[in-house]
DNA sequence: AATGAATGAGGGTTCATTCAT
DNA sequence: TATGAATGAACCCTCATTCAT
């Protein structure tokens, strides 16, 4: 074909479009939950009609599904990376929240539908929840090795990752944006709150006042320092 | 009228009706989300028919808005608590929040409808969006009271609260009353957890590794020590 | 029984009480139509329940047959009264008109339900409809009978009973007691209204001003003249 | 594209398809009222389902409100044309009602939902009733006119519009086009009926026996002779 | 006689989905 | 590829009616 490289072909644009149209249902899901959002809707913030996603997707619940994959792949691909590169438990489960929360908070990318799970369609809904709950099970085996190791502190590690997920996972239904911060400073506050809960440490405050008469501490823990806001234009 | 104080009257039928009721519709919501609670099938659990609710109720939304007001006046019942008694921000955060947990745990009770709060009619919006955004701004401001006071962690209120009421709000969607822990557990770890989040003092099992240089903790936080489980019938 | 004459017997009372369900309803009726009334507003306007009305009538279309067949009885008997004293045909139907205006306007009475017809059940509709063309049919046996003995102009008698009860029929949905008019002053002016249209005399105005040449008219048309108002209390 | 003029356009398609959709509307309003009409037995008369209606109107009460306001379109259209061409307040008034009422005949008309102004949203009910109201004073304004000029006679003119508009607009609930008359017969016959209640010249049968004494009547009021009935095929 | 509770039928409306163009 | 038309399922809600008290 000509115009090579340049004009994007035929199934590029079909993949560029279809993406189009799974962030932005992703978004409604996110902002109003699935049985809340129309099509119609959708569509209508594309500019298109309601019918040219049946060009991209077979069905509503395709989205949400899509959505779901998508997330958890995010969440796999994290582990994976957290497990080979994280010193002890507490620093592998940061680094799974951290990527994790990046990816929900990525404005291109499809969210916390995790919330809907419940809206999956049946045949959907096994391998959806199969996969969570493997994911789920390998948070709270990191857990496990982080008081193991004893870096994190003694503690019900189904309760702490529900816990922890609730906090991560609510995000996108409060984030904004266009608001008072970035994306990145979120992840860093969050990132630091959710450390602060289960780390056998104590916090960067006390540390400082202690350290005097004991070193304490990681190094690791301070490893995502707090930066100076850098605010995206309204 | 014998039978008296045994035979409940009339109007304490109704009232345990209705309440019935509520309860019900609130669970549905919690576990499936408003906009796919059907009445039918919340009907159906309690086995009347689907009209029978409208004896207590006007319409669905009504059901939202009552719980809603009822979490809400349960919330700041907690909150007037706990800045009456507690001792530092901290404190005073912790307890609002246990408090709040319970009340959302009590099978009792209607529960987080707060996570389905644009689904409330735009008349019922306005007031519920301001009581809500008041009890968060008295939930910062004892964050902001707690650093001052040296019991919290520096940190940003805002982000700080939305991640603890995220954890928080989440936990009826997941919670079974038939599952592993009992309410009182739940409420305990949990509360744990936020407290640890925030809190300046180094955690306990840290506390016990540096309690022989030097004195550390304020005691209170000790409160709560975790119970052996009174695991309620299925 | 004792009370004699003074305390209304139970049974007194029962009518008594149907007869204020009846008006209720036929107020009601007429003004908002049969099917947009509901027998909770009736009720609530009696200051009873709603299931109290099916202690006075088997149902709600028995209400409405009620009202037709009173209607239908009062103009029977304007028939038979207007039948005997009128001097001929204008007369007769004058009469009947008059008469049937007052008695829709009556307060205490039930009324032009025969504007809704239509929504009789299937097994009273049969003998309603009879009813009402057995009526229409000796009207405009009247309106021939004028044109015969010259007092009605030649005219289509089916088209000027219809135009005429559509006019007088219409009345109810209108006409407030609290209004401008007395209930004697419309009627008046709605019989000299109808008179007119089908009178072969010339208005009185124009009598007035052809009289010098040649007396016309039979004198009975001006039998009801405009009396001064006489306005009932708010 | 070919098929030029004769192939309806796509939209030509669309809006004759919401005419017919308001056209039978329409019909079942005038016959059985607003509130005992479905939507489910308009579109069964039509052949098509309930929800396509929904194409053409975003609910049933627009189509209430689209009646209405095609009907006070056309009253205020003929109210320019009798104003402009009528010779005297009575010649005016007739040229009204002729008008109105062939526009209600028109098979292709929206008709008398006049009777169902209460049945608008309340949105829509200022308005209409506003248009109504309007339109009403005109033609009271043309009584007194009418009674100015000597052409009327004298009289209440609010109440003689009401029974006018009474006698007219009811004849769209007991008009069938396969009956009797022809629509022209009957806006004939029914417009020289009310022409005569409100003349102040004698009707013309007496004309003929008192002209010979002495000329009276305007010539005008003769305009409209009536014509051999044309009736339409049933 | 009167009531509150409860029911079932039915209507308006929304919305995902299909079809023909 | 994209659209407008059309459909059917489902849901909320109203209301006449019945029943037990």
């Amino acid at each position: 074909m000509s115009w090579n490289q340049i004009v994007p072909s035929v199934s590029e644009l079909h993949s560029a479009k279809r993406r189009a149209v799974l962030r932005e249902a992703a978004q409604a899901f996110n902002r109003q939950g699935y049985h809340a959002t129309t099509l119609e809707g959708v569509a209508k913030r594309l500019g298109i009609t309601k019918t040219a996603i049946y060009h991209y997707f077979p069905n509503k619940n395709a989205l949400l599904k899509a959505c779901f994959d998508e997330v958890m792949d995010a969440a796999f691909a994290n582990l994976a990376e957290a497990t080979a590169n994280g010193r002890n438990g507490r620093e592998k489960l940061r680094r799974v929240f951290a990527g994790y929360l990046t990816h929900l908070l990525d404005a291109l990318t499809v969210a916390v539908v995790v919330l809907e799970d419940g809206a999956l369609a049946p045949e959907d809904r096994r391998g959806a929840y199969a996969k969570r709950d493997r994911f789920e099970r390998a948070l709270r085996a990191l857990v496990e090795e982080g008081i193991s190791d004893g870096s994190i502190v003694p503690c019900d590690p189904k309760l702490v990752i529900m816990a922890l997920l609730g906090a991560v996972n609510w995000v996108p239904r409060w984030y904004r944006q266009d608001g008072e911060w970035s994306a990145e400073q979120l992840a860093t506050g969050m990132s630091e709150l959710l450390d602060r809960s289960i780390s056998t440490q104590p916090p960067r405050s006390l540390v400082r006042r202690v350290k005097d008469i004991k070193a304490v501490g990681d190094g690791a823990r301070d490893a995502t320092p707090r930066k100076p806001a850098k605010r995206k234009s309204p």
